[in-house]
DNA sequence: CAGTGGATGCTCT
DNA sequence: GAGCATCCACTGT
C-alpha cells in the first residue's frame, strides 16, 4: 500500500480500509469496522482548530493518530487528505488472523470475537499506545496490505458520539461477528462491493 | 438480554 | 472542573 492511498476522501478511504490486513508487529487482523470523521465535523478532534492533542491530524496523509480515550483506552486513527483538510479514520474492528495468542494474553480474554471489537480492545491487542501517535503506516511495526476477495459494506451511525451523531459514516463489514456492535438494521445500507 | 455505573487521565475552558 | 470516538462488571429481568 503506498501513501495515495490515504490521500483522497477520508469517506472514501474508510470504505476502501474495510478488508484490508492492518499488521502491528506479531499481530495482525482483516479490518472490518471503520468510522470517518471530517474537519467539518462537529465529532471530529479537528473541528475545533489545531491543538498539541490532534496536531497529527493537520500533518501528511498515511500516518497514525492515536489519542487517549476516557483516560484508559488509547484509540488508533489514519490520517487521510490533510492538505487543507485535517481528517481521519478511526479502526473500530479487526477479524483476527496472525498473533492471536499474543492477543489473548494481552486482552486477558480467550474469545476470539473478544480480541479486537471495538477500538480500545483493538488497540490493546496489538499493543497501539500513544508512542505510536504520528507513526508513519507505511513503517515498521506497520504493515498494511491491500484487499483480496469481495465485501459487502453497509453504512450506518457512528457510535460512542453525541455530536453529529446521526451521520451514516460508520462503515462494516455486513455479516461479520467481529464489529464492536451490530448495526441497526433500519438505518443500514449497503453502500458497495470491494473488489 | 438490557441498563447502569465505576475506572482513569489527559485536553481544553 | 467538565467532558470525553470505551470497556467491564454488576444488577435485574
Amino acid at each position: 500500500m503506498n501513501r495515495d492511498f490515504f490521500d483522497r476522501s477520508v469517506h472514501e478511504v474508510a470504505r476502501e480500509l474495510i478488508g484490508c490486513e492492518l499488521r502491528v508487529g506479531p499481530t495482525a487482523g482483516v479490518i472490518v469496522e471503520t468510522e470517518a470523521y471530517e474537519e467539518n465535523d462537529p465529532a471530529c478532534h479537528a473541528y475545533i482548530g489545531r491543538t498539541t492533542r490532534n496536531e497529527v491530524l493537520f500533518g501528511p496523509p498515511g500516518h497514525a493518530y492515536v489519542y487517549l480515550s476516557y483516560g484508559i483506552h488509547s484509540l488508533l486513527n489514519f490520517v487521510t487528505e490533510s492538505e487543507g483538510s485535517a481528517s481521519a479514520v478511526l479502526i473500530r474492528a479487526l477479524e483476527p488472523t496472525d498473533g492471536i495468542e499474543l492477543m489473548r494474553e494481552r486482552r486477558g480474554r480467550d474469545e476470539i470475537e473478544q480480541l479486537c471489537s471495538g477500538p480500545g480492545k483493538l488497540s490493546e491487542a496489538l499493543g497501539v499506545d500513544l508512542s505510536l501517535n504520528g507513526a508513519d503506516l507505511l513503517a515498521p511495526p506497520f504493515e498494511l496490505v491491500e484487499r483480496e476477495g469481495e465485501f459487502e459494506i453497509t453504512a450506518s451511525p457512528r457510535i460512542g458520539i453525541t455530536k453529529a451523531a446521526d451521520l451514516p459514516w460508520r462503515y462494516c463489514v455486513a455479516g461479520s461477528r467481529f464489529v464492536s456492535r451490530p448495526w441497526p438494521s433500519a438505518a443500514s445500507s449497503v453502500v458497495g462491493h470491494a473488489a
